[in-house]
DNA sequence: GTTTAGCACTCATGTAGAAAGAGTGCTAAT
DNA sequence: ATTAGCACTCTTTCTACATGAGTGCTAAAC
């Protein structure tokens, strides 16, 4: 029967000016515009047909017998994966870009920036994760005693990336001791991976115990303490939330409450991003793909990006499912890859 | 005329009444509904009556004819001022609060948890800013070369902050030039206040540039341009802005998205606070009297809160001008004083 | 066999009017 | 000064009905 060749090229092509056509009115499309707005020139009684077939195999829906069709998340996932055409981005959305992100001498917000520019440009919400290296270079450490056994650890890695935790130590240290201790670690270990530092002296504590004197001893065991990786605080940075708030499919019920709430969670937000970075390049979440309900009624469009092609962190939008896809894939990716120029260290060489 | 005593202990207790009625109803309220909540025997259209008058003095007003009436911002200050009688904290969240701002040994987010807990117990968006003490005290100083004449300053103030910043010199310094510095800094001015130590190192810059050897000069040049006062960044943290979302009042028009965006811009934001800072106790601000026409539909109630008895900051609470203030006000104002405990130093005294 | 015209049918949307309900302002009686 | 009574206004809700958009199906046309 002709059931065999459901999904041909004209069905296809038809999908795709129905999915475009409804991100561009945002309006269940009937097979009457459908008709006069694809090239084929079919009547609307034909069209009726191929949609019958469409909504059969889940490609598109109807909100009631009456209205035109809506895509479904499959009929998007179709739409993007394969039926897609790119736009070039827009030439002064480029310079903004270009002009924001330019590799700075003074380490200004950067991340902050991209965020907010992927937010005013999209017209949507921006997310950005910090960058975190897996190769974390020890530079400098300092320690400070507090009130009693506490002591206040300063490290700053990468050059310039300041950290500070405070630690319980088993006795108490005076100012003297623990500025020698610091210098013991930075003289041994400075300039090597946080990593390799954290297996060095575990290392020492089990091993080599007899032939360290008392210094070198608190000096190890403190360090120990200060270096216990960190509960990984990992982040992100968001921009334009309110931009969502402009959607009317958003505003539905408590749907932007709960997106909201998820943005102040943070959690599971990370955990999607998490996925995000894995795959390299561009990745989307439609819909219910992301698997959280709170973003059941959004897309996600992401893109990894690197520093010295090590994967560092993930940048994306957050907007409707309804979005201008072809348009912000392109410019996700983009942005994604001048962020990465922009964090590059070499990239800091002297100007102006 | 009768006009001579329009403002009778009868009127107010009636306005009483009312604003009470409509801040647990959300609805207009009428004059048959006045007559029986009120101890007041009166008929509705005696009420009737004191309500016109009422009206005429721009305490209350008619959203249409044959609308109850609900009250004017005027009315809801009067009411405030010299209506209200406070209700003490339920003991459940007085407890809650005792336990989630208990002193702690470990400095974990005391602001926070206290702009959580705002937030939870009201059931509407909690603030509170960063501490800001005007005596800061220089604790500790480092300096490390970056790239260049760039140069990473590192300083601890008041025990436990540490704060980091970027400064361009005007030679290129090695490490142990910049360590010496760092140490004659240290020698002299540790311990003493941030606002002492910029005075002084601008005297000497000044005054005795005879009397000093290369190393004194140059430590006072990096410290002067490290201790450059930071066009100072206050912030707040804000909680639960979601539950804003739930009110209908505020969700009319785009009066929630232009809230939103008074909060992630924060400047408005914070010369509100500002405001209140300055008067000891609590502070009210009832829709446009807060003069930012993003809160228009709001009322935010705030407290100062100090450490030993200096002012550091503003915490408070922001929901719908229709809030419950016989119950937010004490409790803002308890929620403050307990904050102040949690961050005063001599309250970290051993413990566990 | 595919495409199309035609037609009955469904369903959302919009309009109009009627009835109900709530609350007021005013007047006249208490 | 207070109150009962009453006419009036205005919102809310419901029904009924028309409109229009879009469909599914069938039978004719290509």
């Amino acid at each position: 029967m002709a059931h065999a060749q459901l999904l041909n090229d004209r069905s296809l092509q038809l999908l795709k000016t129905l999915v475009e056509r409804y991100i561009s009115d945002g309006q269940p499309v009937g097979s009457r515009v459908l008709s006069k707005g694809s090239e084929l020139n079919l009547s609307p009684a034909t069209i009726r047909n191929v949609m019958a077939d469409l909504e059969e195999m889940g490609l598109v829906h109807s909100p009631h017998t009456s209205a035109g069709r809506i895509p479904t998340v499959s009929g998007y996932r179709m739409f993007v994966d394969t039926l897609l055409t790119f736009k070039p981005l827009e030439s002064k959305d480029l310079s903004r870009l270009h002009e924001g992100l330019a590799a700075k001498e003074d380490n200004s917000d950067v991340i902050g920036t991209a965020s907010r520019l992927l937010a005013e440009l999209t017209q949507m919400a921006g997310i950005v994760t910090l960058p975190k290296r897996e190769t974390v270079c020890l530079r400098h450490i300092e320690f400070l005693p507090l009130s009693n056994t506490r002591v206040l650890v300063i490290f700053v890695t990468n050059e310039q990336e300041v950290h500070n935790k405070i630690i319980q130590t088993d006795k108490k240290f005076s100012a003297s001791e623990l500025q020698q201790a610091a210098n013991y670690i930075n003289s041994i270990y400075a300039g090597r991976s946080l990593q390799a530092v954290r297996e060095a002296v575990l290392k020492e504590l089990k091993e080599d115990q007899q032939r360290m004197n008392q210094g070198m001893m608190d000096a190890i065991k403190i360090a120990q303490l200060a270096l216990e990786p960190n509960g990984k605080k990992e982040d992100y940075v968001l921009a334009g939330e309110t931009n969502l708030m402009g959607f009317s499919e958003l505003a539905g019920r408590d749907n932007l409450k709960k997106l909201f709430e998820a943005f102040s969670h943070k959690q599971s937000v990370l955990h999607l991003l998490d996925q995000c970075m894995k795959a390299q390049g561009v990745q989307i979440f439609i819909g219910e793909e992301s698997g959280y309900q709170a973003f059941d009624q959004c897309s996600l469009v992401t893109s990894s990006y690197s520093i010295s092609d090590e994967v560092v962190g993930v940048l994306g939008v957050i907007g409707p499912t309804r979005m201008a896809y072809e348009k912000i894939i392109p410019f996700v990716d983009i942005t994604a890859k001048l962020l990465g120029a922009a964090l590059n260290p070499k990239a800091a060489t002297p100007s102006s």
